[in-house]
DNA sequence: CTGAAAGCGCTAACAT
DNA sequence: ATGTTAGCGCTTTCAG
């Protein structure tokens, strides 16, 4: 194959219709509207402006008449490598990337690392909406996403009212894995969770910062823990919860070993998420113990890693997620109140968790 | 968090000036160059415009103007479920998007699958340039973006001449690993090889469809193994090489069962992706035999999953290719002739190559 | 520091 | 079936 290098653009739809000696109209229709002229004509057409270098319409100038950007953006205020990294993320990405194909749409990842302060790129995109996956509800890019004047669709978190919104019911989920957990006789328990805000905190999360995450989804699956262990009589204020910032199956091994070590006594660690989990797994052999026997561990999300570990989770349908909110989004069109669809979870419950040892057993093995 | 629904765009930036009684240049400068107006002025415009609910400049108008998109184009014709489930893809996604990051722009995925013979989606993508990942060399896809009077880089496949690309050295690292195998003893060998065409054929691919493969990437190493195995004195037209469409685990393993079926004498099984022989491995053991006592596996890319399993592969840089992709793309700038980024790759002997047994092994056991 | 003028390249009524 | 007209919303010399 070959080419020859172009050098700058040459010639416009104007420039073809004059050297044609046909409207511009005509040209355009060429393109658009091709039973709007005669083929013969449309041959002409396409034929000289091959001859010219005419590269067809320019699409940032049709967008401006059209008003349709033929675009939708992404907002992911998260490290792209950690965001690629979770399975869990990459289903939502690729269920939207799913929904904007059968649109024919493209998706603009717009860039936005967690650090940036600079919300221009927001303001630079040209598209015709936005999804709003998984960001803080303090962030500055999604207040500049919600500025435009294109409809959004937010998956997971914030709740923001007024916007359409897609997302698993956080609370109801989670109740029910800690009602799982609260049956099988756990009391002593210890959470590892993701981040919640933006400010870092590798470490153990008081009660304050728990209440007020910026994490809308962790916030609710710690309410909801915190819920359901009260019930059950455990005084959720000695529960140790530790925060990690960077998701990673690393960094749940070390939260991990840091909550063990300052609390040998727990019954289960319970994670906010399932790579977090897989990562206390590890810690938790690494320790010579062993799941479920020892120490009962669960997560959230049901990646496919966690099916073969037989990690105890919920399951949502991130994939369906994602494609969820495009066909949202794409259908935007005129509709009247915000919708918000709701996903189904499954407590699926493996080989992770178990009834706790009792003291006895502890003390002089199984 | 409150929102009020919008109804329209509302105001213009000419609208704004009116109101303000001031010109457009003004209300743009306020925008844009900060420093060209007095604060108190600019105070004033920014006020007027939350006012009037002015979300700032069109970024259309505003590209159309500048004759900048900001957003780099990329297209992947390939499924997007396989393109995000295979960890060599998504590194050079997520390199590429990195890259962007740090220029600041968007990255506008092209909805561009398989099947779609739809070019339009590459002719209305408002971009300043494309990155295009693995595509054969006839795709029509590929003949739009390099229509466009932007700068394009290409990754992996194909070479087309006169653009630039980025990739390893398919050939000599390919020569490497059949080097290794030679060296191990291996003389009757299989290989698992993906897509080599866009019609499809799940099944044995004859020589002369390796030799008309439109995947640039598959055809070069499959010439590799053929001229490193023919100087070891195999006839290659006898080497059974199996193809599939589909790239996944599951494909390597039923491809691995297909080609064993046919013929249980190979010693090694040489697959052209980690993803192929992750299957192929599976296959292997789910027969009874193990790796690589009984039968060598190798693969290519050197993707996480893979090292985990000791695979004996070939490691490319995945993640840097595609950053490098997007430097090169991003600093496209006045460039004479095109360059050719060759990334570095690394033979990783693993625990799954070994020397083939011999025939009494084969007969009578270790 | 501010304004006037001149388009960027295209499409969509509305004629003819 | 083709042409005329009228912008889409913005930025950018170049003067004041």
């Amino acid at each position: 194959m070959n080419r020859p290098m172009r050098t700058r653009r040459q010639a416009t739809l104007a420039s073809l219709a004059a050297e044609l000696g046909v409207s511009r109209t005509t040209v355009s229709n060429a393109y658009n509207r091709p039973d709007q002229l005669s083929p013969e004509l449309r041959r002409r057409v396409l034929e000289t402006a091959r001859r010219l270098g005419y590269p067809g319409p320019d699409p940032v100038a049709r967008s401006l008449r059209t008003r349709k950007a033929g675009a939708v953006g992404l907002l992911l205020t998260e490290n792209l490598s950690y965001a690629f990294r979770d399975p869990a993320a990459v289903g939502v990405l690729e269920g939207l990337a799913l929904a904007c194909e059968d649109a024919g749409v493209g998706l603009h990842l717009v860039p936005a690392s967690p650090g940036r302060e600079d919300v221009a790129a927001v303001h630079r995109a040209g598209v015709d909406g936005f999804v709003v996956y998984s960001v803080p509800d303090d962030d500055p890019h999604l207040a500049a996403v919600l500025s435009r004047p294109v409809p959004t669709v937010i998956v997971d978190q914030p709740q923001v009212e007024g916007v359409d919104r897609v997302g698993p019911d956080d609370e109801a989920a989670t109740v029910d894995l800690a009602n799982h957990l609260v049956n099988l006789g756990h009391r002593q328990v210890g959470v590892l969770c993701m981040r919640l805000a933006r400010d870092r905190n590798d470490g153990f999360a008081p009660l304050r910062r728990q209440h007020e995450a910026h994490y809308h989804v962790q916030r609710t699956r710690l309410a909801a823990l915190a819920k359901t262990f009260e019930k059950a009589g455990v005084d959720w204020a000695s529960v140790p919860v530790v925060e990690r910032f960077e998701h990673s199956v690393d960094e749940g091994a070390s939260a991990a070993r840091q909550l063990l070590d300052a609390h040998p006594g727990v019954t289960a660690l319970v994670c906010t998420s399932d790579i977090l989990a897989l990562g206390a797994i590890a810690e938790v052999r690494r320790r010579g113990l062993r799941v479920p026997a020892d120490l009962t561990v669960t997560g959230f999300d049901g990646i496919a890693e966690a099916t073969r570990a037989g990690l105890t989770t919920v399951h949502q349908p991130v994939l369906e997620k994602g494609r969820a909110a495009g066909k949202l989004l794409l259908s935007a069109g005129d509709r009247v109140s915000p919708k918000v669809i709701t996903l189904p979870t499954e407590l699926r419950i493996g080989t992770t968790s178990a009834p706790p040892r009792t003291a006895e057993e502890r003390w002089f093995g199984p």
